[in-house]
DNA sequence: ATGGTATTGATAATTTTTTGACAAAACCTT
DNA sequence: AAGGTTTTGTCAAAAAATTATCAATACCAT
């Protein structure tokens, strides 16, 4: 219920899921959700919706359930959603320029202040807001404005270089977008983001599935 | 250890990161990896992996640890690496193009057989091997060859239209990148690969570290 | 106003996941 | 060839996460 507690990790994995739906209820004009609709929309158990939620400062009513705007508010809040972060993408490749044209980011608190690669060739183009630079400014362009998060979207054999580069300027928290664990001091927080992966799980489940079917 | 048992999903989700790194070890030429390697490589303890690798159909051999190209071979077995998936991308935005042209997919088992739109300016664009398609072409060319997995590439608000889609033309597994969730029968499996997500983690992770720091 | 009822918040039980511990295995050195 | 040592595989313990349960709450219909 304290902001000040440590909220589990898979809670904090779930609370994004959340906050897409309250905001589509909204949309709808919906004022109040049970944990119960919640979960059902979700594909959860209400008991969880309910446990994930003392975790938040807000309160349900009976009866009646959260109130949409209330909860998303707190869950803006709490994701960090109400103040811009300030962002820089190493790689200008495709899937960089992805992002960095991607407009959703800041309307949901993410603003990309740069993109970086080492391609003389692209430097100086414009993507979405922003203008490819030398990764050799990083240092520098890194110290004008306080920057929050590094998106790694470099090939994997330079991923370990490039987040050095992002820790010496300071950069506390990664997004890693390349197929390749990274190692970094405890004090910097990276999340990997690899739809590889997620291709694998699927691939997983698919094998399962074949072999159910099989008997 | 018996292929037919179900693995976890905690251990799923790590399978891709042992890949990873045992590539990344046979490339430099290490033919045994210890549990103990492994776990400070990839952040892990050692009673972790050898829980993890005790599900796949493989021994480590005292004082020496795991071969790696036997340990690599049943992770790509496992993570079917080793037979090729047939994939479709719905959306030939920014992501869509992005992943279309990435050619790392078909080397881990991938291969991207159509990419559909509904914008007639994008019909017959080549990106990577792919040339757009019609979504209105979405079923006959589903009948064609059997597409295993389908990719969500579209805005939030047709994601869950392009997912009935798919499941229609028998699609039995769904990337979802849209921020939005998704609805399917019980037998279609969905993995959400959200990059906003992985964000909001980092941005949750920034504020608890500004709150201890404040004490 | 009152009573029936749906839904919360809290606690307890259960399940799942991670970690610890150690005997057994087999390597390597001498 | 034997002994010391490292590392596995397994089992047990601990920790964490999910689910179930239920008294308390406060809504809503009458
Ligand atoms: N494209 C996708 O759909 C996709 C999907 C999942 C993951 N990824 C991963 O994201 C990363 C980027 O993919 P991509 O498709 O954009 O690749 P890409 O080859 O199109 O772009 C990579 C860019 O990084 C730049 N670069 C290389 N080394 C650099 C360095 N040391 N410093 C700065 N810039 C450097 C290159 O000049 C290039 O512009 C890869 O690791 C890839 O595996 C891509
Ligand atoms: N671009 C990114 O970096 C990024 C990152 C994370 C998530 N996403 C998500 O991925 C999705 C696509 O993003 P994008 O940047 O490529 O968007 P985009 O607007 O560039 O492309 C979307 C494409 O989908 C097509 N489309 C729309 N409705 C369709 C339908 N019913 N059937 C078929 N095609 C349809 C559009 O014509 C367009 O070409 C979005 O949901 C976005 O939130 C994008």
């Amino acid at each position: 219920m304290h902001s000040s507690e440590q909220i589990p990790h898979p809670v904090i994995r779930r609370l994004p899921k959340y906050l897409v739906h309250v905001q589509e209820l909204r949309e709808e004009g919906v004022e109040w959700a049970s944990s119960q609709e919640i979960a059902d929309a979700l594909g959860l158990t209400s008991s969880t919706v309910r446990q994930d939620l003392s975790h938040m400062e807000l309160r349900g009513i009976s009866k009646k359930g959260y109130e949409t705007s209330q909860l998303e508010a707190v869950l803006r809040q709490v994701l960090g959603a109400d103040i811009m972060h300030h962002v820089v993408i190493i790689g200008a490749g495709h899937l960089g320029r992805a992002l960095a044209e991607h407009g959703a980011f800041a309307r949901r608190g993410f603003e990309i202040c740069g993109l970086f690669d080492r391609d003389e060739d692209l430097i100086g183009k414009m993507y979405g807001n922003a203008e490819v630079m030398s990764i050799d400014d990083l240092a520098t362009q890194v110290g004008k404005v306080k920057i929050d998060i590094g998106i790694i979207a470099v090939p994997s054999s330079a991923a370990q270089q490039v987040a050095e580069m992002l820790v010496d300027a300071g950069v506390k928290a990664i997004l890693n977008l390349a197929y390749k664990h990274i190692q970094v001091p405890s004090h910097v927080t990276v999340v990997d983001a690899r739809i590889m992966e997620s291709l694998q799980e699927l691939a997983y489940a698919l094998g399962k599935k074949k072999e159910v079917s099989r008997g």
